[in-house]
DNA sequence: TACGCGGCCTAA
DNA sequence: TCAGTTAGGCCGCGTA
């Protein structure tokens, strides 16, 4: 440690005291767009460019904030008095203060929300197409442009995980694909990732109102207003998930760079510790060439996964799993690649030597009859591969696991020790012992990659496997034979068991299922443990990895939690009122017992459906796009079709490989492939010609996750639709249906005394059909259905496009003017299906209610 | 109408 | 110039 100069003891501190020493900056580029277009960096020059910087330095180290000040004028003519803005005179200039900033900040990270087609991507781009020296002076060693780029290629994968900008010296974040890896989400939108995890709502403006705000002297400041916000907001992110400490813990943990734990796969973590180990022992790596990798022998066994035996069980199930089952199964029967003799009845009848032996050849000793005589002693497992006894020699990858599991138990205690006391510790020990348990997952992964593999042996993939089969399958036994558990596997996957317990309690079932696993575990070797997980009461088993029931950890649990495995509330290929209905009905289900209850309620949605009274985006899908070469040939899906539609028009506007394309389904002339139904929600929200396909949403959607679900329970859900009354007399016996009572019917409230269709005063008309709807129309607009339904359905697109805009604005206003002149907030009920939450919104209550009595009106012709 | 295939996403 | 694995369910479409 000569070399550890003070610096470096400064850093050590740092790290001790929770710094770590970064500066981190992001941007975003304004452009003026020519209408209807997105920027492009070969016309459309950086009108403006803002930044925001965070450092983790402890406060008695100087920062350069001085220098900020140095040069530039705080300019209040914007109306931002918090925001120091420089002028200056070219694109050229603004380029150079840009760069100028970078060197005097010195910042390890360049942050951007989307840093290829915005942010710092547009500012290199720019700066090639004016031919400014950019990509160079921003990296941190003089001959940077060596080492620095930026890629123009088309690479998928590159496209697809990094962020395709490399400065030496500094690390470049595009943070919207890091989110990708961070949250499920259904789209990667800023606007939705910081809702759903910063729990902010921020409006999205297009690059259009955002160059007319530009334009004019007293808006501009709105313009820079909301990019710095993005700024804020993604700086924020990445705070909130704690993601630069988590990497950086990652790196030291595996011995490799920060980069590279977020651009490179798990085979290189696995191989940078499996490396430093197997060189203490005097050992490397083989190298195998394609070649031998493709005549590798192909792996035989596949991980034992049980049918499940399908129904609703309302009696307790215990799940039990063996923890960590590969990596114990490698520590325990001492597997590895420098343990493994190969097939044992080779060992038999010696083949002539070397014989193949994963990707390469094995040599085994002139007489192999001398292995044969502790053969007694040797690990073979079921799929016929001998291992040497760990007192013979203890193998690499078993003693590396064990490292990790140990190290990962010792990690768990110190943080169970270190209590709630402090935050950033608990955070650095927590993302540890996560990375540990990773890396002892994917060991066994990396030893059965086949495709891109490094150094793969399907003799050890395939012992694991067979021994993770086995011992599977022994457990199995053991609890369904057993005299006193009266116990029953009803399900299992890999290395989890599901055991019926009929006849028990919750409480007696937390007992047996203790006495399962201390039972289960006594029959292997350690570190071969069956845990006890959790109990379901009750829960529903529907196929091989489908499954749903209330769960209860601990025996004292009085509450239960709703716990979901592979169906349509986990899925994010559904849309949301998908997922809303069936964990509602499962709610219902669960709690309540009674069917009919889920039958009204999944009625009520229903009709929601059908009358129009869901919200665009509950019923709006969203899809991955794998970019335009990650298609087959005639490959026909939503998110390539609407991809295709928008670089049509734009180039720019093809979205970028992975990100999630936003579709409805509109109704269609009957006959119809479906693709053809396939809109942009905004396409739906602009065209009044176009409504949501409420049958496809109900029959297609909605209903069959339903049906699968409560057909085990008998239930055809499907007559729940056909039973209910078709649109044209709809409203008339609304009022019979059962819950309707109760009905959250927004236009019953609603009485006006103008037709809604010409405005003649109804009044003295005789009293409509029913009490819902149908009274708002005068005699001349009922007489005239065509011309009535069309002059409704445009001003109910009206009110929709004029509920969303104010939703939109709704949230700046809530953040930029809570003094906005006479703005009334008014409480609305939200139109999403049963959200309980109650949202504020200027104007829209009124809107949406003449929306919603127009679209019911609009049913009943 | 049954079946195979591509696409998508999740469990482990 | 790098990319862990397989199983499995379901949708929509085209074809025999």
């Amino acid at each position: 440690m000569a070399y550890l100069d003070t610096a470096g003891l400064e850093w050590c501190r740092g790290l001790l005291l929770g710094h770590e020493f970064l500066t981190l900056m992001c941007l975003e580029c304004h452009v003026a767009t020519r209408p209807q277009l997105l920027p492009d960096p070969q016309l459309d020059p950086i009108s403006a460019l803002v930044f925001s910087i965070t450092q983790d330095l402890p406060p008695e180290i100087p920062s350069p904030q001085h220098l900020k000040v140095a040069g530039v004028d705080l300019v209040t003519r914007t109306g931002l008095t918090d925001l120091a803005v420089l002028h200056v005179d070219s694109e050229a200039d603004l380029l150079e203060e840009a760069i100028r900033l970078v060197t005097t900040w010195d910042p390890d990270m360049l942050v951007g929300y989307e840093v290829q087609r915005g942010s710092w991507g547009y500012l290199l781009e720019r700066g090639l197409a004016l031919g400014v020296e950019v990509v160079a002076r921003l990296s941190r060693v003089p001959e940077g442009a060596r080492a620095s780029h930026h890629l123009e290629e088309e690479d998928e994968y590159g496209t697809e995980h990094t962020s395709q900008i490399h400065l030496a010296g500094r690390v470049v974040l595009n943070a919207w694909r890091l989110m990708r890896s961070e949250a499920a989400l259904q789209s990667y939108t800023l606007q939705s990732v910081a809702f759903q995890i910063l729990h902010t709502r921020i409006p999205a403006f297009s690059h259009t109102q955002l160059t007319a705000w530009w334009l004019a002297d007293t808006t501009r400041g709105r313009t820079l207003g909301h990019l710095l916000l993005r700024c804020r907001l993604t700086l924020d992110l990445l705070h909130r998930l704690d993601l630069v400490p988590r990497t950086a813990e990652l790196a030291r943990l595996f011995g490799i760079q920060f980069y590279d734990v977020l651009s490179r796969g798990t085979q290189f973590r696995v191989e940078s510790m499996m490396l430093r180990l197997a060189r203490g022992r005097n050992m490397v790596a083989i190298s195998p060439s394609v070649q031998q990798r493709a005549a590798m022998k192909a792996p035989e066994w596949i991980p034992l996964t049980l049918e499940p035996l399908s129904r609703f069980y309302t009696e307790p199930v215990v799940v039990l799993d063996f923890q960590s089952l590969y990596p114990s199964v490698m520590i325990a029967y001492n597997y590895c690649y420098s343990t493994c003799l190969g097939r044992i009845h080779l060992l038999h009848n010696p083949p002539p030597q070397p014989y193949s032996f994963g990707t390469a050849h094995l040599r085994l000793p002139p007489d192999p009859k001398q292995l044969l005589e502790m053969v007694d002693e040797m690990n073979v497992s079921p799929c016929g591969v001998a291992f040497l006894p760990s007192r013979v020699r203890r193998g690499v990858l078993p003693v590396m696991l064990e490292e990790i599991l140990n190290t990962r138990l010792m990690v768990k205690a110190s943080l169970k020790r270190c209590g709630e006391r402090d935050a950033s510790l608990r955070r650095v020990l927590h993302s540890r012992q996560l990375g540990l348990k990773l890396i002892a997952n994917v060991t066994y992964g990396y030893t059965s990659a086949n495709f891109s593999g490094r150094m793969p042996c399907s003799e050890i993939g395939d012992s694991v496997v067979s021994k993770g089969r086995e011992i599977l399958e022994r457990s199995i036994q053991l609890v369904n034979s057993h005299p006193t558990w009266a116990a029953q596997v009803v399900y299992g996957d890999t290395d989890s068991l599901f055991v019926h317990l009929p006849g028990r309690s919750r409480s007696q079932a937390f007992v047996t299922g203790q006495e399962i696993a201390a039972a289960v575990t006594k029959m292997y070797p350690k570190p071969i443990k069956l845990k006890f997980e959790k109990v379901y009461l009750p829960c529903l088993l529907q196929t091989k990895k489908r499954y749903v029931g209330y769960m209860y950890e601990t025996p004292d649990q009085q509450e239960p939690v709703f716990d979901a495995k592979g169906i349509e509330t986990v899925r994010r290929d559904g849309c949301p009122a998908v997922a809303k209905v069936l964990e509602r009905s499962l709610h219902l289900l669960f709690d309540r017992k009674d069917v009919s209850l889920v039958r009204q309620y999944v009625q009520r949605q229903l009709l929601k459906v059908m009358q129009g009274r869901v919200s665009l985006q509950d019923l709006t899908f969203a899809k991955e796009y794998r970019g335009a070469r990650g298609y087959r040939p005639g490959a026909c899906v939503p998110a390539l079709q609407l991809a295709r539609q928008w670089t049509r028009r734009d180039p720019r506007k093809e979205p970028r490989a992975g990100e999630r394309v936003p579709y409805v389904i509109v109704y269609g002339a009957p006959g119809l492939p479906l693709i053809q139904l396939v809109r942009c929600p905004s396409t739906v929200l602009a065209d009044a010609s176009l409504r949501l396909n409420a049958t496809y949403y109900i029959t297609h959607a909605i209903l069959p996750p339903l049906h699968r679900c409560l057909a085990l329970l008998g239930v055809n859900v499907n007559a729940w639709y056909t039973e209910l009354p078709r649109p044209s007399t709809l409203t008339a016996s609304t009022s019979t249906l059962p819950g309707s009572s109760s009905g959250p019917s927004i236009a019953r409230y609603f009485t006006p005394v103008a037709c809604v269709g010409c405005g003649a005063d109804t009044t003295a008309a005789p009293a409509g059909r029913g009490a819902a709807g149908g009274q708002g129309l005068c005699g001349g607009c009922k007489g005239s259905p065509q011309e009535t339904v069309l002059r409704l359905g445009e001003r109910f697109r009206t009110y929709e496009r004029a509920v969303d805009h104010i939703r939109q604005v709704s949230c700046s206003l809530e953040m930029v003017c809570e003094a906005c002149v006479g703005c009334r907030l008014q409480e609305v009920e939200c139109i999403s299906l049963d959200c309980p939450l109650t949202h504020r919104r200027t104007m829209a209550g009124r809107d949406l209610q003449a929306a919603h009595h127009l679209h019911s009106l609009l049913d009943d012709f």
